[in-house]
DNA sequence: GTCTATATGGAGATAGAC
DNA sequence: GTCTATCTCCATATAGAC
């Protein structure tokens, strides 16, 4: 036994240091804008050397990281408590969504910075292996909402539904960070007029006619969701 | 009359040069990588100055936008030939993808440079107003794959079918990018798989079931593709 | 108009002080 | 472990030669 080196998780020696630069850094995203905002400015606004910076976040990039972890840590709770009103699934998810939209829309424009990281190699990209445990709650969430929701669903396409409507936040979310109209109403209405439509989709699925698009979709998600991750992907970094 | 200072409308006075530059950039693209890729090595390979490079490409990424209107012009006469073999709207479809699948296939790590680029107001972006004379040619051939096909649906959405399905040829495109199966067999599956779909969907598009659908539809369509354009839309670059 | 040489400013890396 | 000072490399800008 080395030592008992873990008795606090995380020692406040200088977790405030820590805090400290990330909320001057969002403060000054909030202000001028991500792209605007050098990691010099960041760390003088923090009181510290740009190396201090770069000592608790690895790149610029991370600070959004950070940021986007501390907000899943914070929206989880009130999503527990809204689930647990056990509502309709329109309702659940809406309640979900429209969440995530109100606790971002401060930060809207610093949101940008996230959405250019599309691709799953990138460590900050949603889609990452690094991600994955934000990712995974999310879906859970998406999970719950389903469960007990009298979704009537074959079994080769029910159990992707959750990823799926994960999937649906992510690409609304993405307009919405775009979306310059008045207050974003186009993205209040991109959403108000597809979930009705998921929705409507939903119901309509268990129509004998919908058989053929079940085999294609069933076929479809087991492909990419169940793939052999052992098969021989290029793991070169594009 | 000032001059007649336009009789060769690109004098090839040292449109060669721009080639070269282009060509060499493609080339160490092709070979390292857009990212690994710096503007000196282009300049360098291509036998000139940083400078030169930089006078006949505003940026890095201007190599990528001039990549992507080369190929347009290149990809267009064979779209053509291949539409006025008039076949159904499925075999149209597939080919227009695959065509631009294939041509890209080379080229397809440079493609992630293209896709980092989804905000609207930066030239670069697939949905800019600068690219908006490639995205409306793009747009027209998916246009003429869907005259006289047959397809019915209401007007209130029948106009619309073209920039979908543009729209979902380049979701399709940026899955594929990232796409590290072997031979990117994923995105064949994707492909085939979601355009079968599609074309379900269209044909069960006329059941009387679908009214709720098409009324979300129109409305949403409507808001999104015909808003006011004079509507005070924030200009601010985010 | 074409192009070279040189300058600027920022992201990220690192050596070592404490 | 925490942090400062300094360094490297690059995208991009610019002055001016031809």
């Amino acid at each position: 036994m080395i030592s008992l080196a873990m008795p606090r998780p995380s020692a406040p020696k200088s977790e405030s240091t820590r805090a400290l630069i990330l909320a001057s850094a969002l403060a000054a995203f909030r202000e001028r804008g991500f792209e605007r905002v050098t990691m010099r400015e960041v760390a003088a606004s923090a009181g510290v050397a740009l190396g201090a910076a770069y000592y608790y976040f690895d790149s610029k990039d991370a600070l959004v990281t950070a940021f986007y972890e501390q907000a899943q840590a914070e929206i989880l709770p009130a999503l527990d408590r809204t689930l647990a009103q056990s509502r309709s699934l329109e309702q659940r998810i809406r309640a979900i969504i429209q969440h995530k939209l109100d606790y971002f829309a401060p930060n809207r424009r610093l949101m940008a910075a996230l959405s250019s990281h599309i691709d799953p190699q990138n460590p900050l990209s949603p889609f990452s292996a690094d991600t994955s445990r934000i990712r995974e709650q999310d879906i859970a969430c998406f999970a719950r909402a389903v469960s007990d929701s009298g979704v009537k669903l074959p079994p080769s396409t029910l159990p992707y539904l959750p990823r799926l409507l994960w999937l649906y936040q992510m690409g609304l979310m993405l307009f919405w960070v775009y979306d310059r109209s008045p207050n974003q109403q186009l993205t209040t209405l991109l959403f108000d007029k597809t979930l009705r439509m998921i929705l409507i989709t939903l119901k309509l699925a268990s129509l004998p006619i919908m058989r053929p698009l079940h085999r294609h979709a069933g076929d479809l998600l087991h492909a990419i969701y169940d793939a052999d991750p052992n098969a021989n992907f290029d793991q070169a970094p594009l």
